[in-house]
Formats: structure tokens, C-alpha cells, sequence
DNA sequence: TTGAAAGCGCTAACAA
DNA sequence: TTGTTAGCGCTTTCAA
């Protein structure tokens, strides 16, 4: 590899010469400038970024830990923050926690590491006392799911509320066996989602069922499990709710096997706003997230926590919106 | 920040007693190493790889080069190699190109800079002069397109071929005004894949015309904006391949909003099988990738070219697969 | 089994 | 305007 001193060697000059010149500075000559430029290119020169680090004391990454870079709200922000850090000239550090605390703490502690300057986190729900500890001492914007041990930034919706909406759209509509596929209550969304359902059902005075409620992984795989299971044991609910938009899919996957008629024998409701939501036969109803806004602003958050170290601001909740499609409808009348 | 002085100082050893403690040296005595690795948890050390780096001249960081993570074929291989990195101790810096080939370049310059041991990276078509330098001196396996001029590992798919069957399909259903939307023929997808719909076209002597073909940008929008352009500009044509997922899912977009009956009036016919392609509405018609293989098999690669230096390999070709399901049909009767 | 010294590539303070 | 010296945190000789 090529360092400072191969260029200076080459020229006859002091490695901290040439340090400076590549660094601009304003002591040194126009000529010597082009001329440790011209040497540098020509040899390939590329900074150690390593060396950089121990010296400044700082990197230029930024972290990003999700649990699923497929979901579609994950990948949106992970382009906005792609984009900013390119403009920026950061570099993203990406890692999948795939909801487990242990690799949720290795990644953070990797992070620290390499003296990351800050992290987005999508929390897994049950994180270690000592990730909560490493994310202390680290900027950090939490994604979607909140947890209150960890720093107050944090870009979320409001979930329970969004669910209670979806379950009154359903009650609007005449059912009252509904059932319910979300995530894990360990985090903060799928509690969150959960209580809405539970809270609306409560409301109209509905009798509920624990076997209507089927809570697991958000991959698509335990959606169509899910309601694989809800139609053979279940077969009187007239409605189903997927919190998640990435069960939804192995939901509408598995409605096709059993050849369940949307929405003539079974009402569906989707959480998020996918793209493919609106093209689906039938076409989502679902409780629609600004994945757009949000993306920016998580992105916002976290160059802000960069420039002020004790930057707070009141948690940012986006409220999703009822979009009505074909998915829903009146319930089927009972046999 | 706690560095190994810290540690030594406070347990009276010298720091490269710490050093060779944590790294579990043979010459060190139980009793001290627990000492150690006790105060450097209540310190909570966490070690610089910045100064890891400096020593051992390796880091333990991979790149992984993409035009777009939202696109799903992107985002599974992010995945897969994201997975693997956890098992064995690599972190993934994530580039997004969005196809330009100075962000490229910036981020192969950002990845040398770092030290990565090797790069995954979907070419962008125009990759500067720098990039193929910098390139070349990094392990690096190709994803989807293939530049001849950069390294020989790829995980590629046979585009030319994909797109001739499948404009053969549309060919044997009666269609001989078949429009096409795809990538930039600068791409080598975009090229083969063009190539494929017009050598069957040519091989069928069926007249072609050039506005029948819209190449561009591979997000939503683009797609939306040329099936509105094609429908009112060529009224005649009866049946339109997409060659790219997300261009598909934008022309689904357009075809509704123009009210378009698919495959009524129009066939259409996509490309790679993403999962929405199955409870689309219509369902589509596609040449599946085994995605999912692919993406292994690029982490396999990967992973073989930082165990041998030289590590080559004849290229891995996927063929795509014909599923036929709602979205094409026989071409509608001239008026 | 432990310690002292050197050096990885870079930048900043100080000297010339 | 350029050069000398020192040190960031770590690991690896070599010495005790």
C-alpha cells in the first residue's frame, strides 16, 4: 500500500509536507501542492482511514441496524440515509439484526469499534444491558419501535392508535370474529399494534378469542402460517388483521392456497402502505405510513444529534391513514 | 476512551500485558487474563479498530455496492451477505450508487480507504477510470451486470436469453406489437436484455418499431411515465414487456390509472419473480430468478475470493424461469 | 509470566 | 515555505 512517505520519498520531500499538502493547507506552495498531487494520483495513493481515525479521534460512519433490509419501511430509510451519507461523504455501516439481541449487540458493539459517529436502530425488543450501555455513549435515532431505556430521538407511529382505527373499520363494517397477526408484544410496535385491536374490540363491547391472535416473526413465512392455522381452527372469523406488511404477503400467499374469497369470506386488513399494496388482487385496505417523510426525517434526526451532542427533540409520531380499498368489506352472514 | 493504558494502569500491568491478555496469549496467566477481561468489562473497553487496522494492516469490513436498495433482488443479497458477515465477524458498508458513476467511484475510494477486504458491487454501466483501478486491486464478485474490464467473478443471469422467451411467449400468443421498457442499454442487463426481445422479434420477421421501446431509469417512476407515454403514442401495440421489477411496478400504476384491461387490451409480461408478483392483479406473468440462490452463491464467492487471493471462477449463469400466470393472454383482435 | 521498546500511517505543534 | 519530533492505540519483537 501507498502511504504519505512512498509520495514523499518519491520527491524528495518530508512525509508532513506532503500530509499537508494533500490536506490543503494554507503553508504550502501552489507548486509543491500540484506536484505531491500529481505524484499521489500517479502512485494510487489512497488514505489509511484507520490512521486518520486514531489521530482525529474520528470517523466518518454512521450505523444502521434493522431487523429486516427486505421490509419495505427498512430499505426506504436506508436510502435516505444512503443518500445523505454520500452527499456527506459518510459511510453507512449496515447490519441485520434479524430481531436478536445477540447480534443486535454485536453489531452495536462493532459500531463503537470503529468509533462510529452515530447509529439508526430499529430496537429488537428485548436488547441486552450491555447494548443498552454501548448505545449510551453513542448518538443514536430510534426507528419505528421505541424504547424508553435507550436516548428520547425517535422517528415512530402511532401504532396503537392506527390499530384501533383498523379495527373500527372492520367493526363498521359488521364483524365481530376478528382476527389478529402481528409482531412479537416484546416490541414496542407489535404491543403497541395489539393493544389498538384489543382496546377497539373491548370498546364495542365484542367477545374476543386468544386463538383469533396469532403473534410471531414479521417474515412472511409465520403470516402464512398464521393464517393457515387461524382458518382450520378458527374457521368462524369473518376478518383478519395483519400488522405487518411483510406477513401480510405470506398471509395473502396463504388465503390463495386455501382459496379464501377477499373480501367475500374473509375481510383483510394491512398495516403499512407497501408499493404493492395498491397493484394486490384485490388491492390492500391498510393503514397507510408517510415511509417517505419518515425516512427523512429519522435521517434529519440523526445529522442534527451529529452537529449538537445533546440535541433532543419531542419524539416525531406520524399518525397512518386509513386508505380503503378492495380488501374489506361487509361481513358474510353467518350459516 | 478507554484504551488499553487505561486498563493496565488501573491493574498496575504494562498495557501490552492487557493487550495479549485480551487476546487470550498463551504467556499469560489465568489469573491475570481474568483480572483483565473483568476490568475491561467494568471500564467498558471497547477496542479501537482504527489502531487494530494500523497493526495488523487488515480490517475486517466488506462493501456492498448496489444502484438501489428498495429494489428487491438488492435488498436479498444485502441480506444474505449481511447474514454471513454476522456469523464471522465482517461488517457490511453499504454503498448506494443510484447509477451514478461518480457516487460509485466514491464509494470504491471510501472502501479502499477503509481497508475492505473485498467488495460485492452491481456495476453502474460507466464506471469511471478510477473505479476500474481501485477495483482491481480489491476482491470483488459482480452482481446482475457484468463489466468484462473488472474482475471475472459474477453471479449473473442469462438476460438475453430470458427476454428472448419471453418475447417468443407473447409471439406465440398472437402478439406482434410488443413494446418493451428496460434499463439503460448502457447496463449490460439492459443490453442483453433489449437484445433478446429484438433477436426474437427479428428471428419471427416481425416489423419493429423504435417507438415501441423506452429505455431509462430503473425506479417506479420511470416505468409509470413510459407505459402512459407508449399507450398514447402507439394506441396499436398489444402487448408490453417490462424488463425490470420496479419500472414493472410503476407501469402497473399507469396502466390503471389509463384503465387499461390487462391482459384484455394489453398483455404484459415481467421480469424477475418478486414476491408481489404472485397476488399482483392481475398475477404476473415473469422470468423468475432464483433469487435466493443467487444471492448464497454471491456470498459464497465472496467469501472464497478473501480465503484465495486468486480465487476464480467460471461465471455463474441463473436461467430464469417462464411462470405464466394471469397477465398475458391472446393479443386482442384488430379493429 | 511480564515488561520495555518499536512502529503501523497520519497530523499537529514547534523549529528552522 | 518546509522539516523535525511526537504521539494517537495497538501488537509484536526482544529482554528480563
Amino acid at each position: 500500500m501507498v502511504t504519505i512517505k512512498h509520495i514523499a520519498e518519491s520527491l524528495g520531500l518530508a512525509h508532513t509536507t506532503v500530509s499537508r499538502a494533500l490536506n490543503d493547507h494554507r503553508s504550502i506552495s501552489v507548486a509543491t501542492k500540484a506536484r505531491v498531487r500529481e505524484e499521489a494520483e500517479r502512485l494510487g495513493y489512497i488514505p489509511n482511514s484507520g490512521a486518520r481515525l486514531m489521530r482525529n479521534g474520528a470517523s466518518r460512519i454512521l450505523g444502521l441496524i434493522v431487523p429486516d433490509v427486505q421490509n419495505e419501511f427498512f430499505s426506504a430509510v436506508a436510502r435516505a440515509l444512503a443518500n445523505e451519507c454520500a452527499q456527506q461523504g459518510y459511510q453507512v455501516v449496515l447490519g441485520v439484526s434479524e430481531d436478536d439481541p445477540q447480534r443486535e449487540e454485536e453489531h452495536v458493539r462493532a459500531l463503537l469499534a470503529s468509533r462510529a459517529l452515530g447509529v439508526m436502530v430499529a430496537p429488537c425488543g428485548r436488547s441486552t444491558a450491555a447494548t443498552r450501555q454501548m448505545l449510551a455513549r453513542l448518538p443514536h435515532v430510534q426507528l419505528l419501535r421505541f424504547d424508553a431505556d435507550l436516548g428520547p430521538l425517535s422517528v415512530r407511529v402511532a401504532d396503537e392508535q392506527a390499530l384501533n382505527a383498523a379495527t373500527r373499520h372492520l367493526l363498521a363494517l359488521g364483524h365481530r370474529h376478528i382476527a389478529y397477526i402481528g409482531a412479537a408484544a416484546e416490541l414496542s410496535t407489535g404491543g403497541a399494534r395489539l393493544n389498538g385491536y384489543l382496546n377497539a374490540m373491548q370498546a364495542a363491547s365484542v367477545a374476543q378469542d386468544p386463538a383469533w391472535i396469532r403473534l410471531g416473526s414479521t417474515l412472511p413465512e409465520f403470516g402464512r402460517q398464521a393464517v393457515l392455522g387461524l382458518l382450520t381452527e378458527c374457521p368462524d372469523i369473518t376478518a383478519l388483521i395483519v400488522a405487518s406488511p411483510r406477513q401480510l404477503l405470506g398471509a395473502l400467499k396463504g388465503l390463495r392456497e386455501a382459496q379464501v374469497a377477499v373480501p367475500g369470506h374473509l375481510s383483510l386488513m394491512g398495516y403499512g402502505d407497501t408499493e404493492w399494496f395498491e397493484v394486490s388482487n384485490p388491492a390492500i385496505t391498510g393503514m397507510a405510513l408517510p415511509v417517505h417523510d419518515m425516512s427523512a426525517h429519522a435521517t434529519r434526526l440523526m445529522f442534527s444529534a451529529l452537529r449538537e451532542p445533546h440535541f433532543t427533540e419531542a419524539a416525531a409520531i406520524f399518525e397512518p391513514q386509513l386508505v380503503t380499498r378492495e380488501s374489506t368489506g361487509p361481513a358474510r352472514r353467518k350459516i
